[in-house]
DNA sequence: GTCAATCGTCTTTTATAGTGGACGCCAAAA
DNA sequence: TTTTGGCGTCCACTATAAAAGACGATTGAC
């Protein structure tokens, strides 16, 4: 699915408010990190202008990506089918925790697949979820999962709807690897 | 040497004018199939203008690229050094016939690495190089090499310098791999 | 309820991206 | 030599990208 001569202004714009979005930045704070006045951020998000390479090279340091890794990305904006051997995948090499990002990119709802093996602590911090809805569905294992000052003991099958944002921790206490499905959606 | 802010507009420039010149293309050919008007296209190539996403999606679909490669490859413009494991390799599965592109991108001298096996026969068309000076050196076992009318026989250490453009072939008439380099500057 | 703060959009103005055409500059040919 | 044709740049004009600030809507605090 490459696209190679459609106008890029309306991936670029939904790729845009993703990047924006994602890191739970206002219009205001984009356009202060990266430059660009805000009038001009709303426009490029609603595909009311067509952005300078100048203004583009901005937003994307703002975002910390290269600007091509930033095209590449709404180049892919609307794929719908996320092949296994696609998703990104990231092992933490210290405890073999494991993560995988199922869902499409861009994907209003996000699904990520956790393996967590026997005794592995994971901390969550608050601000990691500018998020409006989560929940935390256990596959196989069990799972300690402490929400502020909450503790839940999960095992297979169940299914946690998460609070409002409190600094959270995974921990597996038992002998097998744990594997739960985080479902997200943002704002 | 990922670049992760500075304004991308003199990388596009020089990128822009490496894909035009590479097709053999003028302003005016390029403005033709791209529907961006060559004195836009005079001053991208110049770094007088930064060019708005559309008219970059143009370009990219001019030259047949996804918008993401085309930055990418001009991300890549200022480096110096093209590590042996990046070099990109072309091998023809048929006859084995192997070329390796030495030089960093974005060179004004270009070096070839190229392996001929043995009774493997490569016309070269004319048509190929719009190159200015373009020269063969023979680093390892024998080489048939017609230019035009004209054949030279090229044996270990030699180096011919190429004529003006006429269809060429090259032709390995010995029992081991021929290895050979091949220079060329544009313009 | 009021007030204040914040959000995204809209408005006005300026800077500049983009176009079409004229121009000067080599080449190669007569 | 002059001519011719193709090339890239420059010029004048138009379209629009971009900035700065005003505006209405929403939200939370009191």
């Amino acid at each position: 699915m490459q696209q190679v001569q459609k106008d890029p202004v309306q991936a670029i714009a939904m790729r845009v408010k993703i990047e924006r979005e994602a890191r739970g930045w206002s219009l205001a704070e984009l356009a202060e990190r990266s430059g660009v006045s805000k009038a001009m951020i709303s426009k490029i998000e609603r595909c009311e202008a067509s952005p300078t390479a100048t203004v583009l090279g901005r937003l994307s340091g703002a975002f910390g990506l290269p600007l091509s890794v930033l095209l590449a990305l709404a180049e892919r904006v609307q794929e719908r089918i996320a092949p296994h051997a696609e998703q990104p995948v990231w092992t933490d090499p210290e405890t073999g925790y494991t993560r995988r990002a199922i869902s499409p990119p861009n994907s209003m709802l996000e699904l990520i697949d956790v393996s967590l093996p026997p005794g592995v602590r994971v901390p969550y911090p608050a601000a990691a979820f500018a998020f409006q809805h989560q929940q935390i569905w256990v596959l196989s294992g069990r799972l300690d999962f402490q929400e502020g000052a909450a503790l839940h003991h999960l095992s297979e099958g169940d299914c946690l709807l998460l609070g409002p944002p409190v600094d959270c921790v995974f921990f597996n206490p038992g002998k097998i690897p744990t594997r739960y499905v985080v479902a997200l959606t943002r704002r």
